[in-house]
DNA sequence: GCCGTTTTCGGCCCGACTGTTTTCAGTCG
């Protein structure tokens, strides 16, 4: 499922009954609306507060007609002509249309044949056999819906990057191991490294088809099959989402990569663009358009991505950039960014140990840091306010530096620098003195306490917090928890003024269900010329191989290796901390 | 209903699979 907000949904559900009515271009315009405000949630309403209807209508897919029902509903709270619709049509069009192969058209027949209105009814029309018997149903579409709404109604939510990953990249490996398997890869949400993933898209090439498709409708992971036709096939796994395989010939592996990574945005965006220079582009190449006619005529390009892109005279934009904003545009004037690369960061500046709630000594964390590739670290445990993860009174604080002092001697090759992860009070105030805070390298402060306060008093929180001289790190700043807990309510823009204006740097936190800073904060902050940090905020020693989804993030927000400040090694690092002092 | 480096009017992405059909409509990505 798409993270939909009510905005979104309502958006969602006009594209769903301009459908069923029969319109051709409205459910396009309306579904292109709903993503873009899923997509922005929060900020959609910040926007329409600050700039009303006419900052409304910059955004892409909504005009005038949208912008107006959106004002009306921050207005009124509701949308007069979604009340008409809903009177005429009392049905649950965005719950029904998340079952898995039921679309608007069914809605619509659903309602009209049987008077179905949401998932209860339908659960009770299939068991008393109702559906078979509708014009153009039979016994196996039936059956077929059957079996999706029991899917649906024990499905998982959209699974978080850092676990759906792994597996991805286990199939792949599996299937690689086929002999016909010429390549294989991951495309599609997981390949842009999208922080939730609804499922995994898998792209292989071959000349035997067939047997690839057998060989991933059996693996391991694999719980049942939807789909299984010659060159594509979708699969249930068991760990509750869907994977979708693709196996075209190895000469179109561009094409098709390209294709299936997505996201649809971009890709509308770029066969659009590719029309307009006479070309059309699908998963099998760029193909030439003959001259005045729609006719599809000489193939272009196929072979690889960069190809396909060059042949339309735009750079290649990096998969985690492909989301239908402005990346065709800065293709097409070579501002693509040079993004930070993966393994770039070399020293990880959140790091808790045993001394507060982490799992380990100081001296083992800072040997799995090394092991896994970095050159320094910070030790940031929590400060005594929190007294459930052990922190760290004054007292304890000292003696910790004592004890890092004497395992730089000990540890060669290595640095491990003093800091805390200092909690901001419900007043802005830290909870350890400056005097402490002045033994430190490396100070970082980050909110555990008081989320609900309301934006106002948050942000004058956060901004007191930032503007102690000690202070150089802003952790997690929004708190928020993919699926279990909302951003605090900060004013964003403020935050990252009064970083920039106190040289404080602004973290992206990898732990997979934090990923805080996200994407879209990141690149407000490069913009804003405000420098970050990638932290795993680690609390065991396995936790430092997930540097890569903060990287993951960094590269979505347009991050530059410049833009990172842990890319430098340590010397260079502290030389910048120094600065503020 | 949205959108514009040919357009403020006239376009709007494209192919595989399924199930019910005898040539296609619905759905998905």
């Amino acid at each position: 499922m798409k993270p939909y907000n009510e905005l979104s949904k309502i958006l969602l559900e006009f594209s769903i009954y301009h459908t069923i009515k029969g319109d051709a271009f409205k459910p396009r315009a309306y579904e292109m609306a709903s993503e873009s405000i899923a997509v922005l949630d929060d900020e959609i309403k910040q926007t329409w507060k600050s700039g009303g209807i006419k900052d409304l209508k910059k955004l892409p897919g909504i005009g005038e007609s949208i912008a107006e029902k959106i004002n009306e509903y921050y207005k009124t709270g509701t949308i007069k002509s979604y009340q008409k619709i809903k009177k005429e049509f009392p049905v649950e069009m965005f719950e029904l249309s998340q079952i898995e192969g039921l679309g608007p058209k069914h809605i619509g027949e659903l309602w009209k044949f049987l008077k179905i209105k949401n998932i209860a009814d339908l659960s009770q029309a299939i068991q008393n056999n109702k559906l078979k018997n509708l014009p153009g149903w039979g016994e196996k579409s039936q059956n077929k819906l059957a079996k999706r709404l029991k899917l649906f109604k024990q499905s998982s939510d959209r699974m978080l990057l850092g676990y759906i990953l792994p597996i991805a990249d286990e199939m792949v490996n599996a299937l690689k191991q086929i002999k016909h398997v010429k390549r294989c890869a991951y495309a599609g949400s997981i390949r842009r490294r999208q922080e939730t993933c609804g499922d995994i898209d898998l792209i292989a090439t071959t000349k035997q088809p067939k047997k690839i498709i057998d060989a991933f409708c059996k693996l391991p992971q694999v719980k049942s099959i939807h789909e299984k036709g010659a060159t594509k096939a979708s699969v249930r796994l068991k760990i509750g989402v869907d994977a979708d395989i693709r196996v075209v010939r190895d000469e179109v592996y561009g094409a098709t990569l390209q294709y299936f990574t997505g996201d649809k945005r971009h890709n509308v965006l770029l066969r659009q663009y590719a029309l307009d220079k006479g070309y059309t582009l699908n998963e099998y190449g760029l193909f030439k358009l003959s001259k005045n006619t729609k006719i599809r005529g000489k193939l272009i390009a196929c072979k690889t991505e960069e190809q396909i892109y060059k042949k339309l005279g735009l750079d290649t934009p990096p998969p985690e950039l492909r989301v239908g904003d402005d990346e065709i545009q800065a293709a097409k004037t070579h501002k693509l960014p040079n993004l930070i690369p993966y393994g770039s960061v070399k020293g990880d500046l959140q790091v808790q140990t045993e001394w507060s709630d982490g799992s380990a000594s100081i001296e083992f964390m800072a040997k799995a840091a090394k092991k896994a590739g970095l050159s320094y670290l910070a030790v940031t445990d929590h400060t005594k306010s929190l007294t459930i993860a052990n922190g760290l009174t004054e007292k304890r604080l000292l003696e910790q530096v004592k004890e890092i002092d004497k395992l730089n001697k000990k540890i060669s090759g290595f640095k491990i620098l003093k800091g805390t992860e200092c909690d901001i009070l419900k007043d802005g105030s830290l909870d350890l003195p400056d005097e402490s805070l002045k033994k430190l390298d490396f100070v970082g402060v980050s909110i555990h306490s008081y989320f609900d306060l309301n934006r106002s008093e948050q942000t004058k929180r956060v901004i007191k917090a930032l503007s102690n001289p000690h202070v150089n790190c802003f952790f997690h700043p929004t708190c928020r928890l993919i699926g279990k807990r909302h951003e605090i309510n900060l004013d964003m823009e403020k935050v990252i003024a009064t970083a920039k204006k106190y040289h404080v740097l602004l973290e992206i936190n990898c732990m997979p269900d934090r990923m805080d800073l996200n994407d879209r904060w990141t690149r407000s902050a490069i913009k804003a010329g405000v420098k970050l940090v990638i932290n795993t905020d680690a609390h065991s020693p396995e936790h430092f191989n997930l540097l890569y989804l903060g990287e993951s993030i960094a590269r979505r927000g347009w991050a530059t290796k410049k833009d990172i400040l842990n890319t430098k090694d340590v010397k260079q690092l502290l030389k910048y901390l120094k600065k503020k002092k």
